[in-house]
DNA sequence: CGCCTAACGCAAGCATCCTTGCGTTAATGT
DNA sequence: ACATTAACGCAAGGATGCTTGCGTTAGGCG
């Protein structure tokens, strides 16, 4: 982020402090699993990377960068995209994993940590690109449902699966409902054939 | 809330408590437009009420029961729903106003304050009958539109708000990326048409 | 009017978060 | 190997959030 030093300081990428650096970064996402964004303290994560509590606020300086941080680093595998040879039963399966995803502690967490963290600009747009790469690895289903002739040329694929993602999110964000297992797949049915449930008249399109 | 008592202790509705609890609710409002959720404090809001923190932490407990109920409490308006005679320009004018609220502090500091208190369940419930009372009034759109012929009558009013909502509100609380002006109008073509496009093959519905 | 007590104000105190100064450890270049 | 110094550990301390005990104020009611 401050990737910007004039004055060429001589870092030390290698030993210790990588060391330090792995094990808080793991000890951040445990905590973040186990326990949640909330319940996370820059104390409880020093105390289990066996690490001072100084050098956390040092290296980091907030909690939200160190979460940010941990996100960024860890395992950055994603939702899988799958791949069947129609959008429909492509973006059922996308829908159905992201859902999962967000039911779980860590997934939950993640969400909240962006939110949590909106309102500084820089940590607001390291989450935008974090977000960007998932969608843009989604982005592929749409893609090829347009080469298929599956879709419109002009179709926003950016907006086509914010469409579909956001309700998801916004159930796991406020909580105020819970993700019931037929969602994913009703929200894929109207997101493709919009409320007046064009699907009989357009059967044409994609079928196979 | 906890309001079962079974043994019927005095309470004293009128006169000075309620003019507190009036004059915190109120400053409680004016820092969340003002200055936002994350930096509402609890002495802050007493200070600016002209009341002891003491009673803000005795009546309230935390900043979450607090904001929420100054969000209940006070000037409950929502979000107008028109009624121009089509579910297009309905619900685009509805999709607008929402953006417009949501780029407001307030509106913000809202959505945010949700998310904040989304783990305990108290809270959560009491977060969910609020989006649930606007979304209600804006079901009307959807319902009208239901009545007129212009969706089908096995039409989700709920999950079709939600599609409709979701993206504006995650765009609000990740702050990924900003609401362009046209966002509205774009949500609600998609939601009605579906990816497919097909508001020229039924231009005849909703157009002016 | 005058008693009773819910609700508030005040102040002390604890807990947690976060910062800072200083001495120590260990990685890096010669 | 040795000097240099980035990075860490330790301890003290300030800031803020939150709780608690006690005395005071002011509704509600006989």
């Amino acid at each position: 982020m401050t990737e910007e030093e004039p004055e060429p300081i001589r870092r030390r990428p290698g030993g210790r402090a990588a060391r330090v650096r792995q094990a808080v970064l793991a000890a951040a996402a445990e905590l973040l699993a186990e326990e949640g964004v909330d319940r996370l303290s820059i104390a409880g994560v020093a105390a289990r990377a066996g690490v001072n509590e100084t050098t956390v606020y040092r290296r980091w300086g907030t909690r939200e960068k160190l979460v940010l941080d941990a996100m960024l680093t860890g395992s950055n595998e994603g939702i899988p995209v799958p791949d069947t040879g129609a959008v429909r039963t492509d973006l059922a399966a996308f829908a159905r994993a992201l859902a999962q995803y967000l039911a779980t502690p860590t997934g939950r967490s993640v969400a909240r940590a962006a939110v949590l963290s909106s309102d500084d600009p820089d940590l607001a747009e390291a989450w935008q690109t974090f977000w960007q790469s998932r969608l843009d690895q989604a982005g592929a289903i749409v893609d090829r449902a347009v080469a298929r002739g599956e879709l419109p040329t002009d179709t926003d694929t950016a907006l086509a699966l914010e469409l579909l993602c956001a309700p998801l999110q916004t159930r796991a964000l406020l909580g105020h409902r819970p993700i019931e297992p037929d969602l994913p797949e009703r929200l894929t049915d109207m997101v493709l054939d919009g409320l007046r449930g064009k699907s009989q008249a357009l059967h044409s399109f994609g079928r196979s």
